[in-house]
RNA sequence: GGGGCUGUAGUAGAGUCGGUUACAACGCCGGCCUGUCACGCCGGAGGUCGCGGGUUCGAGUCCCGUCAGCCCCGCCA
């Protein structure tokens, strides 16, 4: 049985109770997170989103309250009155916060009672996720996650004032859109009205944020839900959030130096640590060079090293076949490794094996500075010379060499490399190493669908000065893109957008979107490119990534309030679920199966 | 679509070479306890060993399948 709240008001969170407020009458509200009871004496600590601040119940002071006290279990909710004292000697609580003082509890209700949860809602208590994740709604009680719920709102709150300050202007856009072609898969939402119509969830605002610039806005900002249906990863929900931005009457600089503003902003409120700007800036193609991939960790060095030219002709037939056929010998040099056992080399060939590389050859530098390798005897003394020189080979290093199409040997070893990076402890979690990656490709061959895509978008622009290799040598045109790579880890991308309609047209033709699809699809982007568009470009965040680095999360699930598993679906509400058939037939659709029918072949 | 890891009281775990009635902790319930703070002490309840099949005299343990969660490749900027 609750007692009403009445005409009760809480004067203060339990978090905030400190000394100055000793002697003041005080009312909490709550969820109790622990009862300890002393037969005689009974203390609970309440919890709020603020903390948790400690109750003491006298008998012999308020022996109805002290009463009531007793029935109260874990999770009940109560409001307690009472005067803010010291505690006594020898019983203060320097770890935490709240720890000088206690309440001295005059009246007790007992708002709403609560059944035993399914797990412990404490700190030390590791839960299994998808229990976690079935009962959210409790988890979110937990300090970790509300925390990181908490710094959300204030990073969202930073972002918009900065924009604010920087002459930006929030607008919505579309939930309902179209489908087009490119990119991810599309969520697609059956129209009522428009029987065997389709509208699609936005994979992000792109096209309307670049009407709003032909429409003169200028500077447009949203925090926005996007949805892709891809798969999942630990960084990765199908629907997730961007801080997404366009501007007008700018190029590349302008809006990297904006934006980077805005993050070192984000830092200072978030983690009180001062960026120094600008950020460095490297070229797309010397990126993939020393770190073989687009989203370098800078916070250690162990960069790629080419040898291509220096094995080419060598007795190593592995790796003299892939130099003499345009692929890329690489290596990169694990200082001090050479203590790795068997197995520990054998899973890090597994490791490269997972990125299409056929093998890991490597290379022990012992103490004498004699080679131990397998492969040391293929190699002239010139050619072993001259690959540890390249790779400042030093007594106690271990070599790593892959060899294979340049694709695969960049990708291979650059994950190695970040691999390895977090193996041997030299990715400090308390470092922030920003690089924004320029100048990337504007198209990228697709080999199964026999024609180029856009590396970034179909909007993207050629550099100025690439602009004839549109005609001449498309594949080498280089994009006015630029992503921010923080810690290994893509935080956001944008680029400056064509605002010809010519130069557009011949993009699409590229991409092999023939004129009357373009027309289908994006007509009303072409038509608005000719009716004034200014030169304008954009980026966008992606808001659960930030999170996660600021909050140290290992999972992006811990920075949504209520995420999807891995397979897409709710724990929780169990979405997504099967509807009525009168709502099928109200939508003119028909399941060619039903659900949970379907046989497994 | 593919590879890997995990699954045992409410929770998180142990469980040997396949062998008696599946363990102890936390939580829960009852009792005691007036300065604790992950309170303490005594007692008690609580099990479809994810599910299905197989091998065996006998399966938590071995084999096959399947489901769920997680990590990764493909996919996705």
């Amino acid at each position: 049985m609750s007692d009403i709240l009445g005409d009760w008001k809480r004067t203060h969170y339990c978090g905030d109770l400190r000394a100055e407020q000793i002697g003041d009458e005080v009312c909490l509200m709550g969820w109790v997170h622990r009862r300890r009871d002393h037969g005689g004496l009974i203390f609970i600590d309440l919890r709020d989103r603020t903390g948790i601040g400690q109750l003491a119940l006298d008998p012999d002071r308020d022996p109805e309250a002290h009463a009531k006290a007793e029935a109260v279990r874990n999770e009940f909710v109560i409001a307690a009155r009472g005067k803010v004292s010291p505690r006594p000697e020898g019983t203060v609580n320097p770890s935490m916060k709240t720890g000088e003082v206690e309440v001295e509890i005059s009246e007790l209700r007992i708002l709403n009672p609560a059944k035993t949860p399914p797990f412990m809602l404490d700190e030390f208590t590791e839960v299994a996720e998808n229990l976690r994740l079935k009962y959210r709604y409790l988890d979110l009680r937990r300090e970790t996650v509300q925390q990181n719920l908490i710094m959300r709102h204030q990073v969202a709150q930073t972002v918009r004032n900065y924009l604010t300050d920087n002459g930006f202007l929030e607008i919505e856009t579309p939930v309902l859109t179209k489908s087009t072609p490119e990119g991810a898969r599309d969520y697609l939402v059956p129209s009522r009205v428009n029987p065997g119509n389709f509208y699609a969830l936005p994979q992000s605002p792109q096209l309307f944020k670049q009407l709003l610039m032909v429409s003169g806005f200028d500077r447009y900002f949203q925090i926005v839900k996007c949805f892709r249906d891809e798969d999942l990863r630990a960084d990765r929900q199908p629907e997730f959030t961007q801080i997404d931005c366009e501007l007008s009457f700018v190029d590349r600089d302008d809006v990297m130096s904006i934006m980077e503003g805005m993050v070192a902003r984000i830092f200072k409120d978030a983690l009180d640590i001062e960026l120094t700007l600008p950020m460095p800036s490297l070229a797309f193609s010397e990126v993939m060079e020393r770190f073989g991939v687009d989203n370098p960790d800078l916070r250690f060095d162990m960069e790629l090293v080419n040898i291509t030219d220096i094995v080419k002709g060598c007795g190593f037939k592995v790796f003299a076949d892939v130099a003499a056929k345009d692929g890329l010998v690489k290596a990169i040099n694990a200082k001090g490794c050479a203590t790795f056992s068997r197995k520990d080399l054998d899973d890090l060939t597994d490791f490269v094996g997972i990125y299409g590389a056929k093998g890991l050859a490597w290379v022990k530098i012992q103490e004498d500075g004699s080679w131990q390798s397998p492969i040391a005897k293929f190699f002239s003394a010139d050619e072993l010379d001259a690959i540890g020189k390249a790779l400042a080979a030093e007594p106690g290093d271990l070599l790593m060499f892959v060899a294979d199409t340049a694709a695969v040997t960049n990708e291979a070893l650059g994950r190695l490399r970040g691999h390895l990076g977090h193996k041997l402890g030299l990715t400090d979690p308390k470092e922030y190493k920003f690089v924004w990656v320029t100048d990337f490709p504007l198209l990228e061959w697709d080999g199964e669908e026999r024609r180029h895509v856009a590396v970034h978008h179909p909007f993207t622009a050629p550099l100025d000065e690439d602009v004839p290799l549109l005609e001449s040598d498309p594949g080498k045109a280089r994009a006015k893109a630029y992503d921010l790579v923080l810690n290994g880890s893509e935080i956001g991308g944008g680029s400056i957008r064509i605002h010809d309609q010519e130069v557009q047209s011949k993009m699409f033709n590229l991409l092999g979107v023939d004129d009357e699809e373009a027309r289908e699809k994006f007509g009303f982007l072409l038509d608005a490119l000719e009716f004034g568009a200014p030169p304008h470009g954009g980026i966008a965040f992606g808001l659960d990534r930030i999170m996660m680095i600021l909050t140290g999360a290992e999972s992006i699930r811990d920075v949504i309030a209520f995420p999807k598993t891995q397979k897409a679906t709710d724990m929780m509400s169990e979405a997504p679920g099967s509807v009525d058939e009168k709502q099928l037939r109200e939508l003119g659709i028909r399941l060619a199966r039903k659900p949970g029918a379907e046989t497994k072949s």
